[in-house]
DNA sequence: GCGACTTTGTTCCTGCGTTCACAAGCGGCT
DNA sequence: AGCCGCTTGTGAACGCAGGAACAAAGTCGC
């Protein structure tokens, strides 16, 4: 492999090798990683980028660029071979390890949660659950009990949690978020619907969903050329 | 991670003031949307481009740039009021009208979408559940009754769904799918870990919880410089 | 063994989105 | 009434991501 030209980051004292893989190139090979290990077991051996560019949604040439950053592991004339780009897309991602999870927050997302299958499957064991409700402390789910919000910083220290999700209510999930942080969970999934505030070294991605549904109801907007009662947009009525 | 699949703006004759927004500005004001209404609970009445940008978690001229595709509703001096603001982002995304839903799949996920009170809070009333399970058809869940995956085209053009939310497994995905686009639907959102090919004038959007996993996983990697068993990453991604 | 074909890896370029910086505008204060 | 300070809105620059095109490289057929 040549040698990338990204390495410029100076940055401050400290240059940050890493960030030579952009953000939103990590965020495909998540889903090439899903299209490879799907095609594996249908017994595909091999692929050209342009197939599994289709797959996957995205331009071939995105595809190419985006694999170049995790190596020259394709074979010209013929593709890439689907096991060792799998195994090497899953280093990169650093899933060589099996993060384990804890879920806070046991109502209805959080109990589907501790349950969705997608989490232990791609190697993401879910080793905690915490709520504050008594009447769920010590409940049985999935091989776990649920304990208390308090036992957070102790209980993820000791089972080495990496990351947690924070299903709670709004008004709970900052101090909850803060509890996770105390107990050196440096990765937060919130579902809450707000923006949390976490040291530097801790990174929070945030899945809204009513905010999924705001952009779709945009775009249908948009498409349709009307508000949705009938009546015909006029953007420049509308702004003033 | 949410992944736009799709940025048709089809030739209409009315496309020249559209896509004036960006998508990334569109996803942010579902974002301040959020903050605000939070807000104006909370009494307050006014707000500057800074305090909300800080709120959201955004650069200060990067919101100003996104209200300005709302309108001009600020006070030079001042900052922004809050309700006005709040009224006009949300008749610029399409919220005047109360998009309804239609959920597919009643797994763990499903059920706990059915049930998600940020869905009717936020307009998006749930009207209609679907599984192919016999034993849960006909079963009351919030109000509504679980139909046959079948009767999605008959029951979605009859209540009007705008919005299919997928929950089922990975191999009924794109059946539904399909079935949601002829029950006239053309806004999907994808809980479902796989790519669904739709017709250029329908939107998907996934929402893959696993892919969330591995970036935060990634980016977790990058952070401590090790892979998670204590060993150095690949000395030449690091040193570039 | 050699040529032609296929596909990768990379370079260049274009376009978009974000950020900086500043002029215009509004309210408050004297 | 006029000045001053604060905040918006926007024009310009910068940086990054995505797409087209191409050269290197390896395979398959003959």
């Amino acid at each position: 492999m040549t040698v990338h030209e990204h390495g410029r980051y100076s940055t401050g004292i400290q240059d940050l090798p890493y960030r030579a893989v952009p953000d939103a190139a990590v965020a495909r090979l998540a889903v090439y990683l899903r299209v490879l290990t799907s095609m594996i077991e249908q017994g595909v051996t091999t692929m050209s980028s342009e197939v599994l560019a289709g797959a996957a949604g995205v331009n071939s040439a995105t595809l190419r660029k985006d694999l170049s950053h995790v190596g020259s592991y394709g074979t010209r004339g013929v593709g890439y071979d689907t096991a060792r780009l799998v195994e090497n897309i899953e280093r990169l991602l650093g899933l060589t390890r099996h993060h384990s999870i804890a879920v806070v927050g046991i109502g209805n997302l959080g109990h589907a949660l501790a349950n969705y299958p997608g989490f232990p499957d791609r190697g993401f064991p879910v080793t905690a659950l915490f709520d504050l409700d008594e009447d769920l402390i010590g409940v049985p789910l999935g091989g776990l009990s649920v304990d208390h919000v308090d036992s957070i910083p102790a209980v993820c220290a000791e089972r080495e949690v990496t990351i947690g999700v924070i299903c709670t209510p709004v008004p709970a999930a900052q101090v909850v978020c803060d509890l996770l942080v105390a107990g050196g969970v440096q990765c937060i999934l919130n579902f809450a619907p707000m923006v949390l505030q976490v040291p530097d070294d801790v990174e929070v991605r945030r899945v809204d969903l009513a905010a999924e549904l705001q952009i779709l109801s945009f775009h249908q907007v948009r498409r349709c050329g009307t508000n949705g009662v009938g009546q015909v947009v006029d953007p420049i009525a509308v702004s003033r």
